[in-house]
DNA sequence: TACTGTGAAATATTTCACAGCA
DNA sequence: TGCTGTGAAATATTTCACAGTA
């Protein structure tokens, strides 16, 4: 936005905390800010991308190209291009061959010499909770380094591929119970 | 899986965390379990079902009939019933009209009389991240009690509107960097 | 003067350890 | 015997308050 400092008091007012909050999650990462002055916007930008893996671009596979994976392949993520798909995968015959996106789907079998081939480093699981364990079994035998799960089941792996759940089912309740608790309704 | 007691030991084992954690979270809310016995699954289930609200049903209003809300209102929510669509809207012509999962899709200026007709409770935001902040304050106006909000954009609201945000954006990073700092890939 | 970085204090959460009960 | 509920202890997180500095 064109600002070129910015205070922890800022910070601490966008992100609805205490601006001591910022200031010790910021250091414990290093000494990004300047006594008397706040933080330069673009060195704590240039920080912050480097505390989450610098430059790096990052190629995912998504499983499953129903409504929740066309959505993900098509405005995945901002379009920084720091997340790019590379390849996808469903089971059923007809998505097989489709190209959305740029990327061409590809049926479940190849998965394991597409990942090889694409160098296809992030599994993401946009099928049915029935299958979603099965399908992350396929994954990490096919060698991905992590997991993000769509599904609403949870997904075991063995401890070195680690996973993120994206469980908005519980996002319902937790709503809800806020509504109710706080007679908001 | 008609298993009729469990202890705290084994629900600490399927959510990875301590015994003692889980009892004192239930403890918390009441005395449910039984000494020397465990939990009564059943009893249990009811528990959790009241603590979170009962068996009251919830009506949803869906801003934004891309491939997210779609997905949405076709799996909303395993089919349990709790929380159904009884609305939807967008900004686009040519969506208006359609009927997806038993719900029609309505022209934004439609909203204030629908959320009062079919007693919306709550808005699901599912419209690019531009957009989401003013169709949160048009749900708020027509008198929503809450918000699930599925873009990536971070929603300002009365404090009397609770707002759950489905950022998945962040648990991309996340991810990343656990593998980046676990050396995992 | 207006800000950060940081010890110390205040809170909150998690875990231990054991009394009490089926 | 095997489990829960729960004070007390151990940890972790958040906030305060202020020295240090551009």
């Amino acid at each position: 936005m064109g600002t070129e400092v910015v205070s922890s008091g800022t910070l601490a007012e966008m992100c609805g905390c205490n601006p001591a909050q910022i200031r010790k999650d910021l250091a414990y990462f290093g000494d990004f800010g300047v006594r008397g002055v706040g933080y330069y916007v673009q060195e704590l930008l240039f920080e912050i991308r480097n505390i989450l893996g610098g430059d790096k671009r990052w190629r995912l596979g998504l499983v499953g190209v129903g409504n929740l994976g066309c959505a993900l392949l098509k405005h995945g993520r901002g379009g920084d291009g720091q997340y790019n798909f590379v390849a996808a995968f469903d089971k059923k015959e007809k998505r097989v061959g489709l190209e959305i996106a740029g990327v061409c789907v590809q049926p479940l079998k190849a998965m394991n010499r597409a990942v090889e081939e694409k160098q296809v480093e992030i599994g993401v699981i946009a099928v049915k909770a029935a299958w979603a364990q099965e399908v992350a079994d396929m994954l990490i035998r096919a060698g991905i380094c992590g997991i993000l799960n769509f599904s609403f089941a949870r997904i075991e792996s063995p401890g070195h591929v680690p996973v993120e759940n994206v469980d908005f089912s519980a996002k319902f309740d937790k709503l809800c119970y806020q509504i109710k608790f706080k007679d908001y309704c």
